[in-house]
RNA sequence: GGCGCUAUCGUCUAGAGGCCUAGGACACAGCCCUCUCAAGGCUGGAACACGGGUUCGAAUCCCGUUAGCGCUACCA
C-alpha cells in the first residue's frame, strides 16, 4: 500500500464557480475520497488585476452547497510570492534561467514582425532576444528584466492517466516568462512551486492545461521534483458545441442553485458528464459514486451540458427524496417569493406536489398554490375546460359543492373525498372528468395537479369550499 | 500558421477484435395506466466522420484526410 494520494483543486477567483471547475472539483474530490487521499483548496489568486475576495467566497461557497469539502486550505497563492521568487532565482543560479531585458514593447513589436512576415514567433535564447552586449548594456544601466526559463530541447512525455501518453518536444516550446519584471512569478512556476511544496501527488484539471504541462515537466525535472500523475478531464461544452459560456445561459453553480437545482442531482449530473462508471445507471447515489469512480474511466472528449438532462436528474432526485428533506430548500424558494406559510405544515403539501415537479422552484410554486389566500390565475388549459363545459361547469361545480360541504372537518380524509365525489358523478349520470376538473380548476386554477381528492386533502375544507365557491 | 488533444444516435454514454442486424439514458412520437399531469410500463424513429490498411474477422488496432476544440501573454 502506497502513501494515500494528495490532490488539489485550484480555481483562481476571478469569477464564479463554473460547472466546469465544479466538476474538476468533483473529480478531486471523488478521488480524494475514495482513495482515503487528501484534497488541498488551493485558490490562485496571483492575478491581482483580477482576482477578488467577493469571488473566492462565491467559489467557497458553491463547493460547501454541492457538498464538496476540502481537507486542507483553503490557501492562497499569492502568500508564497517568496517561495515562486526563490525557486525562480535558484533556477537562474544553476543556469536553468536567464535574465531577459527586452521589454514589452519590443516584444510585441517582434512579434507583430514575425506575423507579418507569416513566420511563427516563438521566443529561443538561441533566435529571439537583445544582442549579448545590449543585454551587458542594460543590465549595467540596472534596467528591469524578466526571468526567462531556458527551455530544454529534449522529449517531454507523461502518462496521462485518462488520455494515455502524451508527448511533446522541448524545441516547440518557448522561453517561457517565469519571473515578471516586476519579480513575481508568472502562473506555471507558481503552480509548479506550490504543487511541489504541498506534495501533491495527481494533478486532476481541465483539458485546456495539457499545453501548460510539458512546460510544467520542465520545471519540475530543472527543479529536481519528481513529477506527479497527470489527468486532463476534458471540457464542458455549450450545446452549441462551443466552450460553455455566458450566452448557453446559466454555466455557474451558484445559477442552478437558484433554478431550483438539488445539490445531490447536480452533483449526480456532473460526475456522470464525462465519466462514466461503466455500465447504464444513471441515478447513483454519492457513496456508490464514490466507491465506483476511476481516473480511467474519464472521456477523453469534450461534453456538451444538457440542461434538459439535469432538470430530469433533478425531478428524479425530487422523487425519491423524502420532503423532510426538500423542506429548508423551499422555504427559501417560498421566501424568495414572498411568501410567508404562516406556521402551517408544510411537509404534506410538499409531499403531493415533488413528483410532478423537477425543480425546487416549481415545487415552491406549487406549495404556494396550495396555501390559504393563494391568487390563483387561470391558464389557457383551464380557460379551454370551461369552454368545453359551458353551463356543465358552473352545474359540476355546484353539485360537488354540495357534496363536499356536508363533509365534516374530521371526514376531509382522501379516501373519503373520493367516494363522495364518485358518488356525484355516478348519482348525475356524469363523466368522472366533468367532476374532478372543475374542481381541479376552482382549486388550483389550472388543469394538472395530484389526484384531486388529495388536491382536497392538501388544501383543506375551509380554503377548497372557500375556492369552489368563489369559481 | 505551429504544437497538442478529440471523433458511436440531436445530447450524455456502453463497447477495450468475433457476444454488435451497436446496448442504455435524456429528448421526441405512439400506446398502456388514469379524473388531469407527472411517475411507471411497452413500442418506434435515431449513431460507429471519411478513406486506406492489419486480420479469417474491426466501432474496437495502425496510417492518412476532414472537422471540432485547446494552447501559442511579463493571464490563470
Amino acid at each position: 500500500m502506497s502513501t494515500p494520494p494528495r490532490v488539489r483543486f485550484a480555481p483562481s477567483p476571478t469569477g464564479f464557480l463554473h460547472v466546469g471547475g465544479a466538476r474538476t472539483a468533483l473529480f478531486n474530490w471523488l478521488y480524494a475520497r475514495q482513495t482515503g487521499g487528501t484534497l488541498v483548496l488551493r485558490i490562485e489568486d496571483t492575478d491581482r488585476e483580477r482576482s477578488s475576495e467577493a469571488h473566492t467566497q462565491v467559489i467557497l461557497d458553491g463547493l460547501t452547497w454541492l457538498g464538496l469539502d476540502w481537507d486542507e486550505g483553503p490557501l492562497f497563492q499569492g502568500a508564497h510570492a517568496d517561495r515562486h521568487r526563490e525557486d525562480a532565482l535558484r533556477l537562474l543560479a544553476a543556469g536553468k534561467a536567464y535574465k531577459d531585458f527586452m521589454t514589452a514593447e519590443e516584444l510585441t513589436a517582434a512579434r507583430e514582425e514575425a506575423k507579418a512576415e507569416g513566420r511563427p514567433f516563438r521566443y529561443h535564447r538561441a533566435e529571439v532576444g537583445l544582442p549579448p552586449e545590449e543585454t551587458a548594456r542594460r543590465e549595467a544601466a540596472g534596467m528591469p528584466h524578466a526571468v526567462r526559463f531556458a527551455m530544454p530541447d529534449e522529449e517531454l512525455a507523461w502518462d496521462d492517466a485518462v488520455h494515455g501518453r502524451i508527448s511533446w518536444q522541448g524545441r516547440d516550446l518557448d522561453d517561457f516568462i517565469i519571473l515578471r519584471s516586476d519579480g513575481t512569478a508568472i502562473y506555471n512556476l507558481a503552480v509548479v512551486s506550490d504543487d511541489v511544496a504541498m506534495r501533491i501527488s495527481h494533478v486532476i484539471r481541465g483539458d485546456d492545461h495539457v499545453s501548460n504541462t510539458p512546460k510544467q515537466i520542465a520545471l519540475y525535472r530543472a527543479l529536481g521534483h519528481p513529477v506527479p500523475t497527470f489527468a486532463h478531464v476534458p471540457m464542458i461544452l455549450g450545446s452549441d458545441g462551443k466552450k460553455l459560456s455566458k450566452r448557453h445561459g446559466a454555466t455557474a453553480v451558484g445559477d442552478y442553485r437558484e433554478e431550483g437545482i438539488l445539490p445531490a442531482a447536480m452533483r449526480n449530473f456532473l460526475a456522470l458528464l464525462g465519466w462514466s462508471p461503466g455500465n447504464d445507471d444513471e441515478v447513483l447515489p454519492l457513496d456508490e459514486v464514490i466507491a465506483r469512480f476511476d481516473l480511467g474511466g474519464i472521456m477523453t472528449k469534450p461534453a456538451v451540458f444538457d440542461t434538459t438532462k439535469l432538470e430530469w436528474m433533478n425531478g428524479q432526485y425530487l422523487s425519491m427524496l423524502p420532503a423532510e428533506e426538500l423542506l429548508a430548500p423551499v422555504e427559501r424558494e417560498l421566501a424568495r417569493l414572498g411568501i410567508d406559510p404562516a406556521g402551517r405544515d408544510l411537509l404534506p403539501v410538499i409531499e403531493a406536489v415533488k413528483a410532478r415537479s423537477r425543480t425546487i422552484t416549481v415545487v415552491a410554486e406549487q406549495v404556494a398554490a396550495r396555501l390559504p389566500g393563494a391568487t390563483l390565475p387561470r391558464d389557457d388549459k383551464a380557460h379551454k375546460l370551461i369552454d368545453k363545459l359551458g353551463d356543465r361547469f358552473a352545474i359540476n361545480l355546484g353539485l360537488a359543492r354540495e357534496a363536499l360541504t356536508a363533509v365534516v372537518e374530521s371526514a376531509w380524509q382522501p379516501a373519503h373525498l373520493e367516494t363522495v365525489i364518485k358518488a356525484v358523478a355516478e348519482e348525475g349520470g356524469l363523466k368522472l372528468g366533468d367532476v374532478m376538473q372543475p374542481i381541479r380548476v376552482a382549486l388550483t386554477g389550472g388543469t394538472v395537479s395530484e389526484p384531486v381528492h388529495e388536491l382536497l386533502a392538501v388544501i383543506g375544507r375551509d380554503e377548497s369550499l372557500r375556492r369552489i365557491t368563489a369559481a
